[in-house]
DNA sequence: ATATATTTTTAAGTATGCTTAAATTTACAC
DNA sequence: GTGTAAATTTAAGCATACTTAAAAATATAT
């Protein structure tokens, strides 16, 4: 059994080259785990060992699919109890990736089907993540849009909100933003890429870089 | 803040010294906790310079007062996820004990009081332990009474299985004798002690060992 | 009271998961 | 292609939480 800073290690190498797919090297991991360049080696050099990450010095690691099942373990955790401590507990989209964080390294396979089968399988989580099933398998993302693509004039439904920032989701929140709500791209302002969209018929501002966390599905 | 394996040190004296009433001492924690003596010794040095617990070499230990809001704490997450997982996911008494002792160390204050109000603030936990609140004060008990010093021809309410043997939990379960019944003492075995008891109009028959752990209430 | 048995502590050693500092490899600018 | 900067690894060290084995303190039996 892989202990906590292991399972931490895999799904930030998952997130890293599966989800962004961009390479997992030394510094990347560093920073995302907030521990020491040294650190993260040297735990490549055990996972390296242990058969879950493939590693050649120098060059960055990927998982094997040992590691890969994993990692896919802890996300599974994750997601359904950031869904389960909103839908049943009433949190609030910024307060349920730390706890979340937390949980997924003390639930059994168990307890987690349990939660499972009592959201009814539930294929995303609150920020539109897709959740793997009991197999390890995702479920297939429909086409999205980054907001910050989308066409001035028309309307689109948000799918996906992809950022930790607690004081982000806690605005979108605010503003009435949150998953499945329907929106309109009002206009996007030339010189710094700002976008201005319609939430509950009222406008809202957001920058370039708060749109291009947010994915849209347009409307059929 | 304490780590898992300070919590569960602080845990087991309470559970030792003041539920139990018996002393703390080295061999006894060293089997509760499924670790050395030598262990139990290098912890307590730790834990007393924490000032968590009151150590004298070869004395055995006590919890101060700071330690034992924490250990009280730890036993209030126990508890709520105890009831918490038995009422709202279905878990078994026999399934409870073992996630809420992983639970427990992975959960917030925020979270915890969010549980605690789900519940509606519950007194005691499915065993009839009393879960204590937000600020470490226990519930008073009611005057209970050991099965085994029941009464022949008596009725009684159920209302503490203090056992985490979890084949226990099952067979109790099994046979209707469950937290709030009402049973009956139909006889006592004179050459060991063993009791028949009515559940659901059905006799069964216990060990003097198995009644010990039984606790019960009069009827009014 | 003393010998012996039991309990507890100390000492030495190990694995994990970090740190900082030094050494090494790789990347890139010119 | 060579020099320098950046990234990465190695080395040494530390804290935690264990282990086993030896030493010390306490308890018990006669």
């Amino acid at each position: 059994m892989p202990t906590i800073s292991k399972e931490n290690y895999l799904k930030a190498v998952y997130s890293q080259s599966l989800e962004q797919q961009t390479e997992a090297t030394t510094s990347v991991l560093s920073e995302k785990l907030e521990v020491s360049n040294a650190a993260i080696s040297d735990m490549a050099k055990k996972l390296s060992n242990a058969g879950l990450i493939d590693y050649t010095k120098y060059k960055g690691v990927e998982l094997t699919g040992e590691g890969k099942k994993i990692a896919l373990k802890i996300i599974r955790r994750h997601r359904l109890w950031e869904l389960f401590l909103i839908k049943v507990l009433g949190l609030s989209w910024s307060e349920v990736h730390d706890e979340a964080e937390k949980l997924e390294h003390s639930t059994s396979d168990f307890l987690i089907d349990k939660i499972d089968d009592f959201l009814e399988n539930p294929k995303f989580d609150p920020h539109g993540d897709p959740i793997p099933n009991k197999n390890g398998t995702l479920p297939k993302l429909p086409e999205l849009l980054s907001m910050k693509d989308a066409e001035i004039g028309k309307r689109y439904y948000v799918r996906r909100v992809n950022d930790k920032n607690n004081d982000l989701m806690n605005y979108l929140t605010q503003i009435g933003l949150e998953l499945l709500k329907e929106i309109e791209i009002v206009d996007k302002l030339s010189f710094d890429g700002s976008l201005i969209i319609k939430v509950d018929s009222v406008n809202h501002l957001l920058s370039e870089f708060v749109a291009s966390h947010i994915f849209l599905e347009k409307e059929k």
